[in-house]
RNA sequence: GGGCGCUUAGCUCAGCGGAAGAGCACUCGGUUUACACCCGAGCGGUCACUGGUUCGAUCCCAGUAGCGCCCACCA
């Protein structure tokens, strides 16, 4: 912190001179320290403000922060800042997800590293004290990199899933559901990862479309006097699991041999024929062969046909059925088992191009297994349908609304969830055994008798995540975070973790909380979907593309707020946006834009205490008309958590208005007898625009609100209300009228060359108010005696400049240029008048519309008036060669 | 296989029934009570295509063509 920086503690509440330059770098880190330390992120549970609660959706202990993370986090961010300036008592909780199977991979691949040895070569309880120790030592990055990033979390209640108090709700939970009949276990086909070694939900599966072969082999031992079929399958190897062919019930080619029974090729194992709907004849040839134990399809068939279920693969993916390919992969099994009935002459159709969708572990990316095997489960219907009926009836509301289909989607097709990971990091299911093999779920307050063994199984990494938005806050217990924060106001998530997430938010907070009544139990009041953040042609960033951008990398060259600035410039509800370093220098731009309009407010003396002055000039009066209007729109857009057009609104206002009109006008007043005035609101445009920028860019405005006021933070500043008082059209008027006329003169000198710094004799009629801003603005001097018309230009406003170039003008440029303007308008009068004239239109178009047009005629015979009338004038200017 | 979405200026995107917009890029000019990370002025678009509805369509409807995402027990 340098002597100069504004924000040095030792000058509480007085105004100290900005640094000329902005360095982000400065001013970041002691900001966000200073804001921890005096507790302006901390919550109040025993405050008589309203609540306004959200909680991080916990990254990964693992992870680092990513553009995604960075822009989920400037959302909630801006909401809890602005939330705060209004007057609420804020809890944004922060945490981290144990995230299972994910630490458990890096924990193993770490052991392998340092100490050469695998996963079994530790017992169970060793291992978990080594991720322990992996997960202080290592994880947790990411709340380093939130800081930096400037998020007003409270530190003060931060969790881990693996914490003592949410274990304890999961167990509760677990137990809850168990007693209720919604976990039971069961054997069915689960997604198997042979690498990881554990079950896996559907949605730990990714699917991709594949490059394999369709082989057709024929059925059937000739020699035993079997009518052959043929059937087609990608994964030969689970031949040796077969137990049935099946055939459409209707399907005239095979129903004579339903009932039947062939001989398998290579094991002569005599399998039936079954009739079963699942079958579609059109496909392949119409017959199927079956192996319940490794499909999920054929399981359920297997089930109606009560066929036996042969499991003839180890854990580990290796043959165990007995014969020439007991012990081998099953992948290569696959090879061998072609050859060999190649041998034998069973391949009808070899080789068959043919692309199908293989599933792969999303951890390791290990192709997964069906796998027949005794699993936990949650039974979903139940509390999915409560799930989808708070959202059909508004208790939950998703933003954007677009997305909402999605959600239902979801939750109105959930199959049962599949709970147990055969892993060891994360929570141990609470179900125990006895030595005589009974079974029983114990809470956290129970123990369960001697003797009993805990199932070794843990639960799915969601499970946890799914209880975060209470867990949290300490249920089980009813603490008073729980009834103050719960349910929380909003979720700010990524539409892609929908079904991961919020889905299972909804189905176990509506669950633990049902005695909170319905309106209550629900997690959240609205979720907040937020896109992807895609690379600068708007792929998506991956690894293996290389184009992941580290946003700390752009944090240190441009600053946090120039990141978060240019992530919210791009933040449509519910869209993906693509962002590039060049954006996040045009955000770093603005931060320096207000930097400077900020120390010129500084240099000029603002004033930002009393009451702002009646009988303003009409620049003065102009700018806060818009001030008043820009807080009302930016308050609209914030309603519809329009983060993209909030920035936009704000950039264009500030930039354009402020310090492109707003300061160049007050640069002549502030000359003149109403300089108090203009000092006043000079300070009272900066102090308030500073604040509605804060909730997203807090460290620059931080920084110059305490510079510009002398206050102590604008962290806890009021946010800006309107005043519709402050609406004032006629000064409004004045400055577009003047806008308009150094628009005009300014693109006339353009075109014609003449230099901006060149001072110009000119005659203006017809603008009351603005003609000395006009005057200064433009470095019009006041006609002197030799004063000589040499061009006359008029605005749509009727003003009508004549100036003394002393110099011949472009007469052939100029007449271009208004020759371009008139057929413009002669258009615009053509198009205006036949719409009038057309009886449809005057009959059945709106009168609001039908003035418009009527407007938009005058007008443009106006114009027309004008133009030719300049173009007279300009034959009668000095010619140019 | 099912569902959703997109196609607007060179690029990335707003707009979604009544005069085509922004940022960046590009061109020209510029040391003026802050700011060259700046100021001023410009250039740039039959709003994918074909039909339809309407007084009026970038906007609504249908179809076509590309592109993307999600879901799925495609043997």
């Amino acid at each position: 912190m340098t002597a100069t920086s504004p924000d040095s503690p030792d000058n509480p509440g007085s105004a100290v001179p900005l640094p000329s330059q902005y360095q982000p770098a400065d001013i970041e880190g002691p900001l966000y320290e200073r804001w921890v330390e005096r507790g302006y992120f901390t919550a109040d549970p025993t405050s008589d403000k309203p609540p306004f609660s959200l909680v991080l959706p916990p990254p990964n202990v693992t992870g680092n922060l990513h553009l995604g993370h960075a822009l989920e986090q400037s959302m909630m961010d801006a909401l809890t800042r602005r939330a705060r300036m209004r007057g609420f008592d804020v809890l944004w909780l922060p945490g981290m997800d144990h995230a299972s199977i994910a630490v458990q991979n890096l924990v193993e691949r770490h052991l392998a590293e340092t100490e050469g040895k695998g996963r079994f070569d530790y017992t169970r309880e060793q291992f978990i004290e080594k991720a322990w120790e992996w997960k202080e030592r290592y994880g947790g990055q990411i709340l380093d990199q939130m800081r930096r990033l400037g998020d007003g979390v409270d530190w003060s209640r931060e969790r881990f899933t693996m914490d003592e108090g949410l274990s304890r709700a999961v167990q509760t939970i677990f137990k809850n559901l168990y007693d209720d009949g919604l976990i039971y276990r069961a054997e069915r086909i689960i997604n198997w990862c042979p690498r990881d070694l554990t079950a896996l939900s559907d949605i730990e599966v990714d699917h991709s479309d594949e490059a394999g072969e369709l082989i057709s082999i024929r059925y059937g031992d000739a020699a035993a006097g079997d009518e052959s079929i043929v059937v087609a399958t990608t994964r030969a190897e689970t031949m040796l699991g077969d137990t049935a062919v099946a055939v459409h019930p209707d399907d005239d080619r095979y129903r004579h041999m339903i009932g039947k029974t062939v001989a398998l090729p290579l094991t002569n194992r005599r399998i039936p024929i079954v009739a079963d709907e699942h079958v579609d004849p059109a496909f392949g040839t119409g017959a199927v062969k079956v192996t319940p134990a490794h499909d999920p399809n054929d399981f359920e068939i297997g089930r109606r046909h009560d066929l036996p279920m042969l499991t003839i693969m180890d854990e580990r993916g290796v043959i165990t059925a007995p014969g020439p390919f007991a012990g081998v992969d099953r992948l290569e099994a696959r090879f061998a088992i072609v050859a060999a009935l190649r041998e034998d002459g069973r391949i009808v159709e070899e080789k068959r191009p043919y692309v199908h969708s293989v599933g792969h572990c999303s951890r390791c990316d290990t192709v997964v297994e069906p796998r027949l095997s005794l699993q936990w489960w949650v039974r979903v219907e139940p509390l999915a349908k409560a799930a989808g009926e708070a959202v059909r009836d508004g208790r939950v509301v998703i933003e954007p609304a677009s997305m909402a289909p999605r959600y239902f989607a979801w939750v109105d097709g959930l199959r049962d969830w599949c709970i147990s990971r055969q892993l060891w990091w994360g929570h141990r299911i609470p179900v125990w055994y006895s030595p005589d093999g009974d079974d029983a779920c114990f809470g956290p307050d129970e123990t369960p008798p001697s003797g009993w063994t805990q199932d070794e199984d843990v639960l799915d990494t969601w499970f946890s995540s799914a209880l975060w938005p209470f867990s949290t806050l300490g249920w089980p217990d009813d603490t008073a975070e729980l009834r103050r924060y719960y349910p929380t106001t909003v979720l700010v998530t990524g539409y892609d973790i929908l079904f991961f997430w919020v889905v299972r938010m909804m189905l176990f907070g509506l669950y633990a909380n049902r005695d909170r009544g319905s309106v209550d139990a629900v997690p959240f009041r609205t979720v907040l979907l937020h896109g992807l953040v895609r690379d600068s042609s708007g792929k998506k960033m991956s690894k293996s593309r290389g184009n992941v951008v580290d946003p700390l990398l752009w944090m240190d060259a441009y600053g946090a707020d120039a990141v978060r600035l240019s992530l919210l410039l791009g933040a449509n509800p519910g869209a993906d946006q693509a962002v590039n370093e060049e954006w996040v220098v045009g955000a770093r731009n603005f931060c320096t834009k207000l930097w400077n309009a900020t120390r010129f407010a500084q240099l000029n003396g603002a004033s930002v205490s009393g009451e702002v002055p009646t009988g303003l000039s009409g620049a003065d009066a102009w700018i806060l008309s818009r001030l008043n209007a820009v807080i009302a729109e930016a308050d609209a857009l914030y309603e519809r958590f329009e983060f993209a057009k909030i920035a936009d609104l704000l950039y264009h206002f500030a930039w354009d208005e402020v310090c492109d009109w707003y300061v160049e006008l007050a640069k002549i007043t502030l000359a003149g007898d109403t300089a108090p005035a203009t000092r006043r609101v000079l300070g009272e445009v900066l102090d308030t625009l500073l604040r509605l920028l804060h909730p997203m860019i807090p460290y620059v405005t931080e920084a110059l609100w305490t510079a510009l006021t002398g206050g102590e933070s604008v962290v806890i500043a009021d946010w800006p209300h309107d005043d519709t008082g402050r609406h004032d059209p006629v000064a409004t008027a004045e400055v577009l009228a003047v806008q308009e006329v150094v628009g005009e003169v300014r693109r006339f000198r353009s075109d014609q060359g003449v230099k901006p710094s060149q001072r110009v004799p000119a005659r203006i009629t017809g603008a009351a108010a603005g003609e000395s801003a006009v005057r200064s603005l433009l470095r019009l001097d006041t006609p002197g005696t030799d004063f000589t018309v040499t061009a006359a230009l008029t605005t749509p406003g009727g003003v009508l400049i004549e100036l003394d170039l002393s110099s011949a003008i472009d007469v052939v440029a100029e007449r271009g240029r208004l020759l371009k303007d008139l057929a413009a308008a002669r258009k615009e009068l053509e198009v205006n008048s036949a719409k009038l004239a057309n009886e449809a239109f005057t009959s059945k178009a709106p009168d609001a519309v039908i003035a418009k047009v009527r407007d938009r005629l005058d007008a443009a015979e106006a114009d027309i008036a004008r133009i030719e009338a300049a173009l007279s004038a300009l034959e009668r200017a000095p010619r140019a060669e």
